[in-house]
DNA sequence: TGACAATGAATGAACGTTCATTCATTGTCT
DNA sequence: AGACAATGAATGAACGTTCATTCATTGTCA
């Protein structure tokens, strides 16, 4: 039975990948140790070489699951019945499933190390540009833009800046909780919202 | 002569910082090794230990320093001549002196650390707290401010967020020089300004 | 002034430790 | 038994840190 093989296999990579996360975000990239994940997994450390090639190889994974969250939480936001809500779903994403904090602190490793590992950095890019333009498009099929005589693509940006900024700065803040995080999250952004689009339904 | 003494102290404190500078923004505080920074400095890995006591203190100075930097570039924007002005030479401050990526991957960097190390948390806190209670205070004192409802507060929270959004993002492009970069930054805060002011001057 | 003593900035080889990675061995299925 | 999953002790490279040693500079005598 080779599908359950697989399966079996896939379910590896992602118990690795989850301890990784924590890992990573508690310590960073580089000075999280490969025992300090295998420990966290309850698995070997020579496990972890089985399912992938080295540690590298680890962090360029973990990149890559980001980057399929971001395009799954893009289709969700896509699906909302408006702009606002769509809006509001990229804005919150990060305070669902995982402890905000620790996606937070992974995300900005993840630019830091985009920084001086060009692989990490395509990626990366690759995710902002795909989000970007879907941002964009959704921003230019809505009604609501025209109070202001900036393009999709300008607001696009604001948008875009306004969130990657309150999440750097959410690696400062100390203990709340999702919920209160997301609360926080969406103050903020819904001063933006009348800034950049007709006041329409509150 | 005491005096110059202290003053060669100094002298070797900043070039070991200025090295320092170069190598954390290339390899990342923990994968830029002590002889990485001699090397640069042009000195023996000892002589960075008869002026600090460890690596932690070679990063908490630096931390130290970039507050420093903060505040000047806060009087500066205090001594302009409207608001506009002092908000623009906030987003372009990065863009001066020493290459803009390497400033902006050692600030990204340093909020990396922040999120795993209390007392580099504790600074980058204190800095973004007195900024933005600085530009509030800018805010609040200026005549252009009541296009919007919003709060002082808020319009800061708002000006700083699309700030260190933007510097995130800065990480991820390849080449451009300063001047380039200041005219990217620039646009896109030119293009916020009109959302949360009245339109006066230019 | 010239000879000599004292200083402490600077060096870099050496040390102990940590870490990523390997692999001989053991456990667990069919 | 055979095949494959899993273990964790062993390895060696790299790192932060120390320290015995060098040597240009400064201070102190005659």
């Amino acid at each position: 039975m080779p599908d359950t093989q697989l399966e079996a296999t896939l379910d590896r990579r992602t118990q690795i990948l989850d301890a990784a996360l924590v890992c990573f975000a508690k310590r960073g990239f580089h000075q999280a140790s490969m025992h300090d994940i295998s420990t966290e997994a309850g698995i070997s450390v020579g496990l972890i070489y089985r399912y992938f090639q080295n540690k590298e190889a680890v962090i360029s994974a973990m990149a890559d699951r980001h980057k399929q969250k971001i395009h799954e939480i893009l289709e969700r936001a896509r699906q909302a019945p408006g702009l606002l809500e769509s809006l509001e779903i990229l804005f919150t994403a990060h305070c669902g499933e995982t402890e905000p904090h620790v996606i937070s602190a992974f995300v900005v490793d993840l630019f830091a190390e985009a920084s001086r590992n060009a692989q990490v950095a395509e990626l990366v890019r690759d995710v902002c540009e795909t989000s970007m333009n879907g941002v964009t498009d959704l921003i230019a099929q809505s009604s609501a833009s025209k109070a202001t005589n900036l393009t999709p693509r300008e607001m696009a940006e604001l948008i875009f800046a306004v969130n990657d900024g309150m999440l750097m700065r959410d690696v400062l803040k100390i203990g709340p909780a999702s919920q209160e995080r997301r609360e926080q999250q969406l103050k903020v952004a819904r001063n933006l919202w009348p800034l950049l689009f007709n006041k329409e339904n509150k």
